[in-house]
DNA sequence: CACGACACAAATCG
DNA sequence: TCGATTTGTGTCGT
């Protein structure tokens, strides 16, 4: 893992003994969580923030989260067992796993940032080699039956509002570099999902033997001769278009057009919701006459070459609840709320009195804060923005930053929390305040000071109530600010706190919410046997246990004064296909609400909570035949209208000389796929019509 | 103000 | 440990 680790751990036999404090440091100025974190169901975890308020690294870990639960949107036609009759009870197994944030009691996802969405089915009851050996037919609205060819899911996105699709773009991982294409049909086999952390870890592999590693997880080879099972030809399996047949349909860097619009004429928020829809692709000769293709039955999508069209019917829907997609505006980003940020506590006077005994604010020592500090509530940054180079670079910052500040200067202005945060932190503990014009520490007494004197004034009571500064005595280190305006999730220091919110766990910055439910399980699956029936339907109750082991380098947090959290089946509200509208997010009013005992509880099951905070994939690396490999990274792409040339990639040789740990994998740009790619060519951008059209991308990876 | 394009920077990957 | 990669987002220019 990284640096911190060492550091984490050594902090974390602390975290126990100060559970009453840290009580306020992961509230904002509003009084709300800066960063509020759900257990997932692998014991990772989602943290969800507000961008506006804090900006988070673009790799940090904690961009991943899980989204929304979907709800059940119908099931359309049925499918039977050819010659068996026995009908088909399939279920939708979708998940977000990053570009989603619940805030506010809305999901809220941006505009220019990715989102990932995978998926997953499962036809109930069968067992996979007997599923892919079977044939299947689907019913058509009279009589006549159709053989299925494959079963594919696909995603849209659409507005909720006039119902109108929206589009959606997927990048490579080159972005810019590389094509755009809308997020393909996906011809997938019956399996279960895989975890969130293994989403994480499988988002950017570049390695063999890591790719080997996750190769059976997503892939299914067909006439893999270490596959046991023989397959009879005229089976479902051979009858998909590729050899490599995707378990997951996964679907990650994807962003809605960037030309929506997000808000409607009034300026409120439009509202999207992306969907997921598991259908059946037969020959074109379906009849359709009965269908209506905008009516409640989906829509069957024709596709394929002239010659040979194949229709994709749908069979199954869900979406997710109403999403809010923040645009471009600055106002949507950090930059903008700084603003707010400052005049609320610079101005209090609350802290000024209390700041006659302190040192003045320091702004030299804020403008030079190259701080190895780490708190995730320093939303401030002292360090040049990134982007370009500002124009505005000289500017010094000798006095306390004015109140009044122009939109223009604003990205320059130092934070004025800050500043006075360090400042007055230093003036309360100089021996522990190591106040170094480029380095700087601060200890837990300070910040306990800080928020407990200078945070807003809607916290006094809790500052009150919780903070001991007894309790805390010795000179347990805090790294102060420092990644400028990020947040390290590893520089998160884990505490509890189980007064605040009875069951909301204070940890550093973070506020684990720990529950018993998931909002990934069960997602789409309708009630089984009322098939087009789109009233709300049972969930099936899971029992899932907390105390999930992470792989990742967890901490575990005794919870021995804890007791129950939550009673399980009764909480389970947002997996309830029902309740779409207001979105229910992971944290639903039975969560967050203080529970009578006024203690922190936790079901039966759980005795810890594993807090992930950087997974280490590591423990999960195995060996799978190298046999694969090539197709595994003969990732095709299409350069939809751009043209490859020597101009678009000006460091295609570059490329090829510097391709020194990759075999032949390196290709020109130009070149076709070769015909071992063809087989992994399970993502193949639906626009994709010719082979023609594919362009080796390996050039893109292999510098 | 919105969007395409380019740029920077920070965590991850290998 | 370090260079390459990936991705959030700052910024310019239209």
């Amino acid at each position: 893992m990284s640096r911190n680790d060492g550091l984490i751990e050594e902090q974390f036999p602390n975290v126990s003994n100060h559970e009453d404090i840290f009580s306020e440091e992961e509230l904002g100025e509003d009084g709300e969580p800066v960063i509020q974190t759900h257990v997932n169901e692998d014991g990772t975890t989602s943290s969800y923030f507000d961008k506006r308020k804090l900006k988070i690294a673009p790799r940090s870990t904690l961009q991943f989260k899980v989204g929304p639960t979907f709800e059940f949107v119908g099931n359309y036609y049925e499918v039977y067992q050819s010659y068996m009759g026995r009908m088909l009870d399939l279920s939708i197994m979708p998940r977000i796993d990053r570009g989603f944030d619940f805030i506010d009691g809305e999901w809220v996802g941006y505009k220019r940032n990715y989102f990932t969405l995978v998926s997953s089915f499962e036809a109930l009851g069968w067992n996979l080699d007997e599923f892919l050996n079977s044939c299947f037919e689907l019913q058509g609205d009279g009589s006549q039956r159709y053989p299925i060819k494959y079963f594919a899911i696909s995603i849209k996105a659409k507005s909720d509002d006039d119902h109108t699709e929206i589009s959606l773009v997927q990048h490579t991982a080159k972005r810019d570099k590389g094509p755009q294409f809308t997020p393909a049909m996906t011809p997938l086999i019956p399996s279960s999902l895989p975890n969130h952390q293994i989403i994480r870890e499988a988002s950017n592999v570049r390695n063999t033997t890591k790719m080997k590693k996750y190769d059976t997880t997503f892939y299914f080879h067909r006439g893999d001769p270490t596959n046991p099972v023989e397959y009879a030809g005229k089976s479902l399996i051979n009858s998909y278009p590729n050899d490599c047949i995707q378990k997951v349909a996964r679907y990650e860097r994807v962003q809605f057009a960037s030309s929506i619009n997000v808000k409607k004429p009034a300026q409120q928020n439009r509202h999207f919701r992306l969907h997921v829809v598991l259908g059946a692709v037969v020959p074109k000769g379906f009849d359709r006459r009965d269908y209506s293709s905008d009516g409640l039955q989906g829509s069957i999508l024709e596709f394929g070459m002239e010659t040979q069209k194949d229709l994709f019917i749908p069979l199954q829907e869900v979406r997710t609840p109403p999403l809010i997609i923040r645009g471009r505006s600055p106002s949507n980003y950090t930059s903008s709320q700084r603003i707010a940020v400052r005049t609320s506590s610079y101005n209090c006077s609350y802290k000024r009195e209390q700041s006659d005994s302190m040192s003045p604010p320091n702004p030299m020592l804020a403008s030079q804060n190259t701080v190895t500090s780490q708190s995730p509530m320093i939303v401030s940054s002292n360090k040049p923005r990134p982007g370009r180079p500002s124009k505005r670079t000289s500017r010094v910052h000798h006095l306390p930053v004015p109140l009044e500040s122009s939109p223009q200067s604003l990205p320059q202005l130092l934070e004025p929390p800050l500043v006075e945060l360090l400042d007055e932190k230093a003036a309360l503990e100089p021996f522990a305040a190591v106040t170094s014009a480029v380095r700087r520490v601060e200890t837990l007494e300070n910040i306990e000071n800080f928020f407990q004197t200078q945070g807003s004034l809607e916290l006094k009571d809790f500052c009150h109530q919780n903070f001991d500064p007894h309790t805390e005595g010795e000179s347990y280190k805090l790294p102060w600010s420092s990644r400028q305006n990020s947040v390290d999730p590893k520089d998160i220091e884990l505490k509890c706190d189980k007064e605040i919110q009875d069951n909301l766990k204070t940890v550093g910055p973070l506020q684990i919410l720990a529950t018993l439910k998931s909002q990934n399980c069960n997602n789409g699956k309708p009630d089984v046997k009322d098939k087009n029936d789109n009233v709300d339907i049972g969930i099936s109750e899971k029992k899932r246990k907390l105390n999930a082991t992470s792989t990742a380098t967890a901490l575990e947090l005794s919870l021995d004064d804890t007791k129950e959290l939550f009673d399980g089946d009764g909480l389970k509200t947002d997996e309830n296909y029902a309740q779409s509208d207001p979105p229910v997010g992971p944290f639903s009013p039975q969560n967050i609400g203080p529970n009578p005992a006024g203690e922190l509880s936790f079901g039966e099951e759980l005795n810890s909570i594993s807090f992930s905070l950087l997974a280490d994939s590591s423990s999960n690396y195995c060996h799978v035949p190298n046999t694969t490999l090539s197709d595994m990274e003969a990732v095709p792409r299409i350069f939809e209208s751009r043209v490859i040339s020597a101009q678009d990639m000006p460091n295609n040789n570059e490329y090829a000389h510097n391709n020194k740990g990759s075999q032949q994998e390196q290709i020109s740009t130009g070149d076709l796929l070769p015909k071992e790619g063809h087989d992994a060519m399970c993502t193949l951008p639906s626009q994709m019509a010719e082979v023609g059209e594919l362009y080796e991308e390996l050039s893109f990876y292999r510098h």
